[in-house]
DNA sequence: AATACCTGGGTTTTT
DNA sequence: CCCAGGTATT
C-alpha cells in the first residue's frame, strides 16, 4: 500500500471505519470519539487506494462549517492540494448544485433563486390574499412552518394529509391547506425560484422518474457516499441519499442517536434504523472512546443521557481522570447569572486561558442580551454565533434583491422589494396596479413592466421612472458580465441610488448600515460569476467573521454541536426553558427527550470544566417570574458535580418553604407548566440570605463598581449610590462594609 | 407619500 | 420588553 500517514493514530475501531471501504457501514460515533478523524481518513484512504477518483465521492455535511472543516482537513492531508470542485458540501447546496443542472425538468431555469425566509413569508402573504385569507388571524409563518414539515417529509401538494374536521391547523381546512401549498408552489415556479426544502424535494422527484435517466447518471458518477451528522437527516434527505446509494451500497454514515437535536425539523432518529433495513448488510461500528472530555464530565453526561429510552445504546468511556466536577450554581436573576459567568471567564483567564476556550452555550437566543450586556460592561471580548445574521439585515437583503433581478428577471420578490426603494415615487398605487397588470399578461413584473413603459397605459411620471429603472437593470445585467464581480456590485449600488439613501439618511444606524454595503461588496470579490455569489449567500447564510484576537463565543446548544471548548458555561437550567416548555408541550415526553439529548449535546462539549447554573427569576417579555430548577441537574449523578448551592445552604441555614407556583411562564402565551400540583421548593438549596446586615446611608465596597452608599435595601438587594459607577442595585453578598 | 404613533405578537432550536 | 407592521396623521 501506499504511504498512509492517516491510518497512524487511529484506534481498532476507527481503523476500521476507515477500511471498510466497500460496502454499506453505519458508524455509531459518540461525543468527541474522533468521528470527523475517521470520516476524513476514510475520504483520504479512498483516493490513497484508488478505490476511488475525488470526482466519484459525495461527501454530506449537515452544516457548512462541518463542509468547510472537511474539505480543510482533507485538503491538509493531501498536501495542500485543492479540494475545490469536490463534492463535499452539505445536503442542500450539493442539490442545488445537481438542481442546476436539471432545473428544466420541474418547469425551472437553472439560474433559479433560492428565496430566503423572508421572501417566503411575503410569497405566502401573496397566495393568502388570493385566496381570501386574512394574514391577521391566520399566521403565515405558522402555514409555511406546516408546509415545510411536508417539504422535508416528502409530501406534494395532492397527497397531503386528510385533517379531521376542525383537526387542521390555523382554523383553515385541509383543502385550504392544500391550495395554499399548490399555489405557493405554482408561483414560485411562475418566480423561477424555488425554497431551500424544494431544492431536496425536486431533485428526489426527479430521480424518482426513470424516464429522464437523471439517477443513472448520478448512480454512475459516485460511487462512494459518506454522510456526517447522520442522525439529523430528515425523510427527504434520507430518500435522496437512498436513491443515489441503492445502486452501488457503498454508503458511510456517521451518527450519534444521543445527539439528535433536529427533530422539530423534521430530523428523523428512525433513518438510523431504516439504514439498517435498507442495507441489510451493513457494517456497524461503534466509536465509544472518547478523546474530549475528562471523567467527571463524561459521567454526568452519561448519567444524564441514561434518563432517556429507546437508545440505541452507547458506552462512552475516557482517560481522561480529573478532580474537576461539574459545577451547579444559582444566582438572582439572568443579569445576576450573566454577571457571574463574565466574573468566572475573567477568573479562568487570569490563570492564562485564552478567551477562545470558552463558551457559554444557551438554550434561546434571547438569553443572549444579558451575557452580551455584561461583557460589554466588563470589557470581555465576545462573538456571538448564529444571532442576527449579516445577510438578514436589511440593507444586505436590498442590496441581494438588486442583484438577484440583475441576475433573474422573473424574481418578481425582488422586483417588488427594490422597485421603490431607495424612494422612486412610485406609490402602492402605482405598484399594485402594476402586479395586477402582471397578473392579467401572465408574465413576471419585470417582462410586464417592460412592456407597459412603451404602451401609455401608465402615467408619464411613474412611466419614466420604470423606463429608468428597466434600463438600469438592463445595463447591470450587461456589466455583471463584463466587470468584475466587485465593479458589479458597487456599479449597482451606487447608480441606483441605494449607497446615496443611506448617506443621506441621519439615523444612527445608516453609518453601520453603509459598512456592511461596503463589507458585502467586500466579500462578494471572491467570487468568479453573480451566480456564484447568490448561492453562496442563499445557501451559506452565515457570518464570516473571523477575528484575529481571543474572545469567548456565545451561541445556542443547537449551534454547538460539533464544537469543543476547555471551559463551557451552560446557564439556564430552569424548567420551562431547558427543558423548553414549547418542545414538551408540542412533543411530550420526545420533545423532552430532545431536551436531554440538547443537554448533553452541552455538557459534552466541555473538554476541561462544566459549569451549569440558573437564575431564580427570568424576565420574559418584560415581567419577572420565579423558576423552578431544571430537572436535569437532578438527575446528574451526584458525585460528578460540585453543587454550590450546598455551599450556600450551610452558610444561610434557611427551613424548606412550600411555593405554589403561579408565575412561571404562564404569561408567555396561555400555557401553564407542569403545574399539575403545587411545586415543593427546597429552600435549603435556594438562596435566600439573610436580611442585610446592612444599613440605608451606610458607605459599602464592591468589587466592580467601587466605594458607595447604600440608599434603599429590599431583601438581599441593595440599591446603592456609587461614586464613581452611579446608582446600582446590587446584591448585599457582592459588597462590603467599607 | 412620508412620517409618527400604536398595537399586538413573539422566543426554541436552522439548512 | 422589543420589534415589525399597521394605522393615523401631516
Amino acid at each position: 500500500m501506499v504511504n498512509s500517514p492517516y491510518l497512524d493514530g487511529l484506534n481498532p475501531p476507527q481503523r476500521q471505519a476507515v477500511e471498510t471501504l466497500n460496502g454499506p457501514v453505519l458508524i455509531l460515533a459518540g461525543a468527541g470519539t474522533g468521528k470527523t478523524k475517521a470520516l476524513i481518513s476514510r475520504l483520504a484512504h479512498l483516493l490513497y487506494t484508488n478505490t476511488a477518483s475525488p470526482g466519484q465521492i459525495l461527501a454530506v455535511t449537515f452544516t457548512n462549517k462541518a463542509a468547510a472543516e472537511m474539505k480543510h482537513r482533507v485538503s491538509a492531508l493531501l498536501g495542500g492540494q485543492s479540494v475545490e470542485g469536490w463534492w463535499i458540501g452539505t445536503f442542500h447546496s450539493l442539490a442545488a448544485r445537481m438542481l442546476r443542472r436539471h432545473a428544466e425538468l420541474v418547469g425551472l431555469r437553472s439560474n433559479f433563486t433560492i428565496i430566503d425566509d423572508d421572501d417566503q413569508v411575503r410569497l405566502i402573504k401573496q397566495v393568502f390574499e388570493l385566496q381570501g385569507i386574512d394574514a391577521k388571524t391566520v399566521n403565515p409563518r405558522m402555514v409555511l412552518g406546516i408546509i415545510d414539515k411536508w417539504k422535508n417529509a416528502g409530501i406534494m401538494p395532492d397527497n397531503i394529509p386528510v385533517f379531521a374536521a376542525g383537526e387542521a391547523p390555523q382554523n383553515l381546512t385541509g383543502s385550504q391547506l392544500g391550495d395554499i401549498y399548490k399555489q405557493y408552489q405554482a408561483r414560485l415556479l411562475t418566480l423561477n425560484a424555488c425554497d431551500f426544502s424544494d431544492l431536496l424535494l425536486h431533485l428526489v422527484n426527479i430521480f424518482r422518474d426513470p424516464q429522464n435517466g437523471v439517477l443513472a447518471q448520478y448512480h454512475a458518477r459516485y460511487t462512494h457516499i459518506m454522510v456526517d451528522e447522520y442522525q439529523d437527516t430528515n425523510t427527504i434527505q434520507y430518500q435522496w441519499l437512498r436513491l443515489l446509494a441503492q445502486a452501488k451500497h457503498n454508503v458511510c454514515c456517521v451518527g450519534d442517536d444521543d445527539q439528535s437535536i433536529y427533530s422539530w425539523r423534521g430530523a428523523n432518529i428512525q433513518n438510523i434504523l431504516n439504514f439498517e433495513k435498507d442495507f441489510p448488510e451493513a457494517v456497524v461500528i461503534r466509536l465509544e472512546q472518547n478523546y474530549r472530555s475528562t471523567k467527571p464530565i463524561l459521567a454526568a453526561a452519561n448519567g444524564l443521557i441514561a434518563h432517556n429510552t429507546g437508545r440505541l445504546g452507547k458506552n462512552l468511556w475516557t482517560e481522561m481522570d480529573s478532580q474537576e466536577l461539574v459545577r451547579i450554581s444559582v444566582t438572582m436573576d439572568q443579569s445576576d447569572e450573566a454577571r457571574s459567568v463574565a466574573e468566572e471567564i475573567e477568573n479562568i483567564q487570569r490563570k492564562g486561558v485564552s478567551l477562545d476556550n470558552m463558551a457559554v452555550l444557551v438554550r434561546a437566543s434571547s438569553q443572549m442580551r444579558a451575557f452580551e450586556e455584561r461583557f460589554n460592561i466588563f470589557g470581555i471580548p465576545y462573538r456571538v454565533i448564529g444571532g442576527p445574521r449579516f445577510y438578514e439585515r436589511m440593507e444586505i437583503r436590498d442590496a441581494m434583491a438588486y442583484f438577484r433581478l440583475v441576475n433573474q428577471q422573473d424574481d418578481d420578490l425582488a422586483f417588488e422589494r427594490i422597485i421603490n426603494t431607495p424612494k422612486r415615487g412610485l406609490g402602492a398605487k402605482t405598484i399594485s396596479d402594476l402586479q395586477q397588470a402582471a397578473r392579467k399578461m401572465h408574465r413576471p413584473l419585470f417582462t410586464a413592466v417592460e412592456f407597459l413603459i412603451q404602451t401609455d397605459e401608465i402615467k408619464p411620471s411613474p412611466r419614466l421612472t420604470l423606463q429608468k429603472f428597466v434600463g438600469d437593470i438592463q445595463r447591470w445585467k450587461e456589466a455583471s458580465t463584463t466587470l468584475s464581480i466587485k465593479d458589479f456590485a458597487a456599479a449597482v449600488l451606487e447608480e441606483s441610488g441605494y449607497v446615496d439613501m443611506w448617506r443621506n439618511d441621519k439615523s444612527i444606524e445608516a453609518a453601520g448600515r453603509l459598512d456592511n454595503l461596503k463589507e458585502l461588496i467586500n466579500a462578494m470579490s471572491q467570487f468568479d460569476t453573480l451566480a456564484a455569489f447568490l448561492d453562496h449567500v442563499a445557501l451559506v447564510m452565515e457570518n464570516s467573521e473571523r477575528s484575529e484576537d481571543a474572545r469567548v463565543t456565545l451561541m445556542t446548544l443547537h449551534a454547538a454541536k460539533g464544537l469543543e471548548y476547555e471551559y463551557v458555561f451552560l446557564p439556564g437550567w430552569e424548567e420551562g426553558l431547558f427543558p423548553n416548555q414549547r418542545s414538551m408541550d408540542d412533543s411530550g415526553l420526545q420533545g423532552l427527550e430532545e431536551e436531554r439529548r440538547l443537554a448533553y449535546v452541552g455538557l459534552t462539549r466541555a473538554k476541561h470544566k462544566a459549569m451549569i447554573s440558573y437564575a431564580l427569576r427570568r424576565q420574559i417579555y418584560g415581567e419577572f417570574s420565579d423558576t423552578v430548577p431544571s430537572r436535569f441537574i437532578e438527575e446528574l449523578p451526584a458525585d460528578t458535580v460540585n453543587d454550590e448551592r450546598q455551599k450556600i445552604k450551610s452558610n444561610w441555614g434557611f427551613a424548606s418553604t412550600t411555593v405554589t407556583s403561579q408565575t412561571g411562564w404562564n404569561n408567555w402565551g396561555q400555557k401553564k407548566w407542569g403545574s399539575k400540583a403545587p411545586l415543593t421548593i427546597d429552600m435549603d438549596a435556594i438562596e435566600i440570605p439573610n436580611n442585610s446586615d446592612f444599613k440605608i446611608g451606610q458607605r459599602v465596597f464592591h468589587e466592580k463598581f467601587g466605594y458607595g452608599k447604600v440608599t434603599s435595601i429590599d431583601e438581599d438587594k441593595l440599591d446603592v449610590s456609587f461614586e464613581k459607577s452611579g446608582h446600582k442595585k446590587v446584591l448585599d453578598r457582592f459588597v462590603k462594609a467599607a
